[in-house]
DNA sequence: TTTATTTGAAAGTATTACTATTAAATTTGA
DNA sequence: TCAAATTTAATAGTAATACTTTCAAATAAA
């Protein structure tokens, strides 16, 4: 699979940089290590100021390049999902209803464990953002304007296929749609807990997110 | 119910403020304030200076009730989850297991319709908070300290009194935390979709989240 | 090699998130 | 009811944030 996405770009809606961070070495630096101090120090301490100062150029340079944190959280939140929905359509073509629901759900909940080298990103350091902070890109006053400006479709995309798949396996289920809204946000919410509240999950280091939503959804779509 | 409510104070865990906002005319303004202004400006724009002025005070004697706006959410949230965890304990008490799971099912799912009027809080405008910026409460980089010093306590709380009742309902089913978790926290996220992101739920003016929450746990349950 | 583009450095603005000080107003309680 | 204690308002101040602007130097492209 990594030597087919190297040649493979990931596409992120356009509107959310000033300047594609992917035209030029700065642009990638700033990405590459966004993620890594995002993860250090969290969305709410991050600054372009530190960002710069790791990355040993100016902040007004990274203003060239987005808008905002939060422009850069979008970015990252759709560079994620572009890449999550890569691994989505190859690894489930050509499987059987079932199977390839059962796969999806595998795809959609299980955590990252490898960088796939194919790029300036860490997948891993990545998956640990989106599970902190994804919710924060979309839970601000400015939703439904950034929503409308397309800042979101990949996320949509994604959880529309995990729809379709479930209808393929049970046409009559009448909640496709909110099953597989609650699959992706939920299992983002699991991660998390297991990190920080063990007390309120059964997700521990024997029994994943992946297990549980595969038990939900099969109860669910055949009794 | 409003009645008996009107003799209770909810308690909220102590370290959350610096002077209890319950104990004086201006902290009860803060706390009453403080929900229409988050509710209108959203929790990234809110500020003490703006709700200094909204209130006909000043900024400094706010600081001496709330250490920053991050503690006023926490209490907003432990005192809205308070809340709920007494209709949660009055309104399922003597019911059968069954029917104790729907009814806590349905309290836990529902959005809240009218002020009960038993106190300065508005509980219409306090659920509307709830679902944009809880889980801002604690996505942050101090969850484990302050999950420690005891902020959560009331909302894990409720969490574990639903896993007993799905337990009680079901002893075999192996996730009923991580099934008692989603519901709350994805209850919360399907009702966010219904008003930002048609499109990828099925809750509407006519299906409601409670019902979706239902089929998926009666479902799950005896299958 | 000239021109255009990109970056770095520095400075500036408005706002935020506080803290400290002091005086006035209010409450308490002896 | 009067003095003491507490609470609040007003003002000022600090350090950091979230930017924008300007301009010169470096780099790339024509």
């Amino acid at each position: 699979m990594d030597s087919l996405l190297s040649n493979l770009k990931i596409a992120v809606p356009e509107k959310i940089y000033v300047k594609d961070p992917e035209s030029s070495a700065l642009g990638k630096r700033i990405v590459e290590h966004g993620i890594t101090l995002l993860n250090e120090v969290g969305f709410d301490s991050f600054t372009f100021k530190k960002l710069g100062q790791l990355i040993g150029s100016n902040e007004s340079s990274i203003y060239r390049y987005f808008e905002s944190k939060h422009k850069l959280l979008l970015y990252l939140s759709s560079w994620y999902w572009a890449w999550v929905e890569y691994q989505l359509v190859i690894e489930t073509h050509n499987l059987q209803p079932k199977d390839k629901l059962e796969k999806a759900i595998t795809i959609l909940t299980r955590s990252v464990k490898e960088d796939s080298n194919f790029s300036h990103i860490n997948e891993v350091s990545l998956n640990k953002i989106i599970i902190n902070e994804n919710s924060k890109s979309f839970l601000t006053k400015e939703v439904d304007q950034e929503n409308k400006d397309g800042y979101f479709v990949i996320y949509k995309r994604i959880i529309h296929r995990l729809k379709d798949m479930i209808s393929a396996v049970s046409p009559n289920y009448k909640y496709p749609s909110s099953l597989a809204s609650t699959i992706i946000d939920g299992s983002l919410h699991q991660h998390f807990l297991k990190q920080h509240f063990v007390s309120i999950t059964d997700c521990c280091s024997n029994i994943t997110p992946t297990e549980f939503y595969k038990d939900l959804v099969f109860n669910t779509l055949t009794s």
